[in-house]
RNA sequence: GGAGGCGUAGCUCAGCUGGUAGAGCAACGGACUUUUAAUCCGUAGGUCAUGGGUUCGAAUCCCAUCGCCUUCACCA
């Protein structure tokens, strides 16, 4: 950006921002009280004759400018909707009329009037008197160009909620989607709470944190990586079903479906398990959905997802099978499938190797499916702190719910024998390469495991990925309002 | 982190195998009291991301740097 070409446009507008102020207005305006939302105003009638028109009063932002002589016509938006104004010489007087000679696009005006129709039919907003509410320095883009630079919209973000629809849209249906999802686990009886964000220990999750410092106490901190470890402390102190929608911080890469931060929903509900989560996380969707319209066929890029319920529940072990044509058990024949297609089975764990093939062979297989399935019941070497189950050692109660081949929710029986834990722990630390040696045992989770906690079903739900999912984004940077960038030098 | 692509006026974009930087909108000056692809006349606006190099001559070719996008790897 050119400061020079900045500055110009920025002078011409700061001499009209003085020439505001010896009209003797205030350029940065004052409280307006008792704007009609422009949404509601266009509901109104608008075919009354002159005299009987509905009285409005409308704040909003200058979007475009026609200039006719004594009058104009200005369009005015609000992030409810857009309404034309017309500007008369005789109806707004001399102060009113040099006013409107000093407008630019992306000021904010205040205006009250009666609401019409112009006689060419356009609804508008005929003014009498002119409020002026700020002033815009910087030019804005103009609506015809609109915003096709990606960079440019995620930097100036405010200007694509006003200038690009579907980001306001969007944004506020991924709103809609997370309060119908808190609506309908506090109708079940399911309390929220906010666990701490700094962790001395952070765990829950395999990711690498990032790291903080307190200065008082002088310790590192890490920014938690997961919801989990302390809700489970809540469970062994009684509240049974509880769940938190936080911002977790991974400090790994970034893609269309990855930012460094994002929005987990994690759950537990004492005495239940990863089938008491199944039910609830179709319904709580499906509940989502209503919020926003209610379609379960809904477009997603070129495709279409069909949310009907009830959605497909595919055992692991079959669908290896479907696509590998293994048995999930047949050791010689899994390494042998894994052999074929380049991977080293030396040295690798069974349940490692089976899951190398199930991303090569299955993962491209539920891609293609356009209806949401549970994917159940995994390898238990895969998920060392998720209970077996019952007669079945090999097998872990664990499910992930893939929607095109995405990974949106991950549930399990949760492990609640704190022997078993800390061995895990233990053998998690052991095999640690260097880079995740900040990874360590969390003793006082342990210690709290000891005390006994309540078998228990548990839930994480990535809110971002199932906002895109459910409006139509291909990239989890426009579900974010603000993704992480690097600084503008 | 690897590989590819992109970066021209405030915004949206042209600019061919190297030959004096363009348009529309926005802006500025003037005209017009009912306009809605966006009235008419005129004016101004650019270190072509940044820094090097090749060349008589570079927005255009080469190298490096910065930023963004796509893709792979890691993850949710």
């Amino acid at each position: 950006m050119s400061d020079a070409v900045d500055s110009n446009f920025e002078q011409v507008r700061t001499d009209k921002l003085k020439k505001i102020e010896a009209l003797g207005l205030d350029p940065w305006g004052q409280r307006f009280d008792g704007h009609q939302p422009i949404g509601d105003i266009r509901k109104l009638p608008d075919d009354k004759p002159e005299g009987e028109r509905p009285k409005v009063r409308a704040a909003g932002r200058i979007v475009q400018r026609r200039g006719q002589g004594k009058a104009f016509f200005i369009d005015i938006w609000d992030w409810t909707g857009k309404v034309q104004v017309m500007i008369g010489q005789k109806q707004v007087g001399d102060q009113g009329w040099e006013l409107t000679q000093l407008f630019d696009l992306g000021d904010l005006i205040g205006v009250d009037g009666d609401f019409g129709k112009t006689r060419m039919g356009e609804p508008t907003i005929f003014v009498s008197k002119l409020t002026f509410l700020g002033k815009s320095l910087l030019p804005h883009p103009d609506k015809w160009g609109g915003m096709a630079d990606i960079e440019f919209r995620l930097r100036h973000r405010y200007l694509d909620l006003v200038y690009s629809p579907e980001t306001l849209d969007r944004t506020l249906r991924r709103i809609q989607i997370v309060r119908a999802i808190r609506t309908h686990l506090d109708k079940l009886g399911y309390v929220e709470v906010e666990g701490p964000t700094l962790h001395a220990i952070a765990g829950g999750a395999a990711a690498r944190p990032f790291i903080t410092h307190h200065n008082t106490l002088d310790i590192d901190l890490y920014l938690r990586i997961a919801l989990e470890l302390h809700l489970k402390r809540l469970l062994v102190g009684g509240i049974e079903k509880v769940y938190e929608i936080g911002r977790v911080f991974r400090n790994e890469g970034i893609s269309p479906t990855h930012n460094p931060e994002f929005t987990m929903l994690e759950l537990y509900q004492a005495y239940g398990n990863y089938e008491t989560m199944m039910e609830l996380t179709e319904k709580m969707v499906l509940a989502a959905i209503d919020a926003i319209g209610g379609e379960q066929k809904r477009p997603h890029g070129e495709r279409t997802i069909d949310f009907a319920p009830p959605w497909d529940r595919k055992k692991y072990g079959d669908l290896f099978q479907q696509c590998t044509g293994k048995a999930i058990d047949d050791r010689a024949g899994v390494a042998a499938a894994a052999r074929e297609i380049g991977l080293n089975t030396q040295n690798t764990d069974h349940d490692v190797l089976v899951h190398k093939l199930f991303e090569i062979k299955v993962e491209p297989y539920l891609e293609t499916l356009d209806r949401p399935v549970f994917v159940h019941d995994y390898p238990a070497g895969l998920c060392p702190l998720t209970k077996r189950k019952a007669g079945q050692p090999g097998i872990a109660e664990r499910f992930e719910l893939y929607v095109l081949g995405m990974e949106v929710a991950n549930a399990y029986t949760e492990l609640n024998d704190p022997i078993t834990q800390e061995q895990t722990f233990r053998q998690q630390l052991a095999g640690l390469a260097e880079e995740d040696s900040m990874a360590k045992m969390d003793a006082d989770f342990v210690r709290a495991l000891k005390h006994g906690m309540p078998p228990t079903g548990g839930l994480g739900v990535g809110i971002d990925r199932l906002a895109m999912l459910l409006t139509n984004t291909t990239t989890i940077r426009d579900v974010i309002l603000f993704p992480l960038l690097r600084p503008e030098k």
